[in-house]
DNA sequence: AGGTTTTTCCAAAACGTTTTGGAAACTTAA
DNA sequence: TTAAGTTTCCAAAACGTTTTGGAAAAACCT
């Protein structure tokens, strides 16, 4: 079943067919109707490719999955598929093309990325894991990609894009463990060449200096996904050195559980004899007992705004999102006497 | 840039840098080498849709992803991004496109194939999670898809198939524990619906058959991986009933986990008290300690296989591929005195 | 040299849409 | 009643390829 079959059946020409299923105001309401009934008794649905070929765009949304440095530990990954699969409930009722992509090097990603371009000649972008001086942002103006941005980057560009509270989540972590009368607090973040790392930093370093509390540099380490014992191990280290440490905050699933397996060595009791809490904690709290009290945000709304922002057809002045940080309480912080 | 533009520059036909390009014979090889760098001096390659327009095909392979049942919870959706990682290598080098979607039902996931085959038109599809009798094979064979199986069903129907050997995993853990003196061996299984949690006890039946071991109905029990309490709540029972228990075997990250918090619970040490060991382990293993024995298959590898197959110009008579099962020693394995 | 085969190229049709620039039919205004 | 405007439709061009059915040129025989 093609266009030009329906149209015969309906007795009318291939472009009113077209426009009539287009929704344009030049087809009346009664033969649009007729046309929309035929389309779904016949089955039909136009050919994307023909589509977009004659509508010169191509209607395809890119997206590249790095699978090195951070995102190397399959623990750190777990977050895709919230953010993905909220994506995927607003490509269906639009009709764009969704085209994922791996990476395993940073070589690999830059090649992803012109690949989708150039190739596969994807016309929307989601970008993520931003750097604080983002280069692909400039590729993607450059090519006239209209993209969205997960994360932000320090530049003073103007682009659409939405985010985790990074900054603000730590603060609400820090307040939390200050009421219950903490205030050795280590947090172990990630690399800082990730832009939401060092938004992070800056939550918890500005806390501090609100308080008016000299920074324990012994208390601020950071460590990468790429080498699992490396990570456990400098989390041993750090909370063997610093026998006051009261509280702990992990920055990613993959440092929480390098805090577990420390702490579990070291013979400390969560929730009693120290604190954990950590960002996300999807897979971990499923494991640990107690479970871990978490900071989590929607990140299945934030696909779905990304993809909002992404279709918007007026650019309007509202061009990002937000997302609200929440604690999830379980059993993992305890109250300092 | 486009073929015209190139053909001009080329001083030659269109058809000549098209049949060029895509290796025919009837270009010598002189003019072929030529086309091919002048297309890479002008970064040239074909626009997808067009191509695929004329050429009749639509070279697009589909992808679902249910999030319901056995993949709602976050630790047993690991797996996927191996195998998608595996696939995607190889889609990169033939030029298909990628089509990814989520289902969060069954009825979604239906409509998630009626999708992909009417509207998105794609006509490669990597079907998986296959029942013991699939309605989704007979749906594709009629609508003439080019599709791979990521696992078998019990029909006689002859598909290309890529899976994990699940029989003889449980038959390599069986052995691996009895050489270890274990008796007492309690199995962990998902939902028998999926075929591959039917070969696995399949596996461990006919192990103790072998044997002659009776079958003790008190140490095996099937959980789903959609209440997380539930799971934990389940596998204390079964531990708790079963005291003489020297050893628990788990089909998915998920009841692993659920036995990990079980035992701490329990207050039994694992790899000590009581044995565990489990099914791939990706998620679970870098957080427990002591890190958890598991039976893994190379699922990247599975996935480049599935490609492999899907794309095979002959249909060869080995159409299918059975990944070896492998054990990795970690600390949770005991030797019974 | 003349005929035959092989190699190398190309013009034109086709794929299934969308969009442009009207034209016909119907309404409204004077 | 007629001119002007509005609504509703459509023919034809365009999108960028692949493929078909030759034709010209070159190579090979005898």
């Amino acid at each position: 079943m093609n266009i030009k079959k329906l149209a015969k059946k309906l007795g009318l020409s291939i472009t009113t067919v077209s426009r009539g299923l287009g929704g344009y105001s030049d087809v009346s309401e009664s033969t649009r109707e007729r046309i929309i009934r035929f389309a779904d008794k016949y089955n039909y649905s136009p050919n994307p490719n023909a589509s977009n070929l004659a509508s010169r765009k191509t209607n395809t949304l890119g997206f590249v999955i790095p699978l090195y440095g951070l995102n190397s530990n399959r623990l750190n990954q777990a977050s895709f598929f919230e953010f993905i699969s909220g994506m995927s409930e607003k490509i269906n009722s639009e009709k764009i093309q969704f085209l994922m992509t791996f990476a395993n090097t940073i070589a690999e990603e830059k090649e992803a990325y012109k690949r989708l371009i150039d190739v596969q000649k994807v016309d929307k972008i989601i970008l993520h894991n931003l750097q604080k001086n983002d280069s692909r942002i400039k590729l993607l103006q450059d090519n006239n990609i209209n993209f969205v941005g997960w994360g932000r980057t320090q530049g003073k560009i103007n682009y659409p894009w939405v985010d985790l509270d990074n900054e603000g989540s730590v603060d609400l972590i820090m307040h939390y463990l200050f009421e219950k009368n903490h205030r050795k607090i280590a947090f172990i973040n990630v690399n800082e060449k990730y832009n939401f790392a060092f938004q992070r930093k800056q939550g918890y370093v500005k806390f501090l200096k609100q308080k008016k509390i000299k920074i324990n540099k012994n208390y601020y380490v950071t460590v990468d996904g790429e080498d699992p014992e490396l990570n456990s191990a400098e989390i041993k280290k750090l909370i063997e050195k610093n026998s006051k440490l009261t509280a702990i905050i992990c920055s990613s699933e993959y440092s929480a559980a390098g805090a577990i397996k420390a702490l579990n060595e070291l013979n400390l009791k969560i929730g009693k004899d120290i604190s954990l809490i950590t960002f996300d904690g999807f897979v971990v709290n499923s494991i640990s007992s107690p479970s871990i009290t978490a900071v989590t945000h929607d990140r299945k709304q934030l696909g779905q705004k990304a993809i909002e922002l992404l279709t918007a057809k007026k650019r309007s002045k509202i061009n990002n999102y937000l997302a609200k940080p929440k604690i999830i309480e379980r059993g993992s912080v305890h109250q300092v006497v």
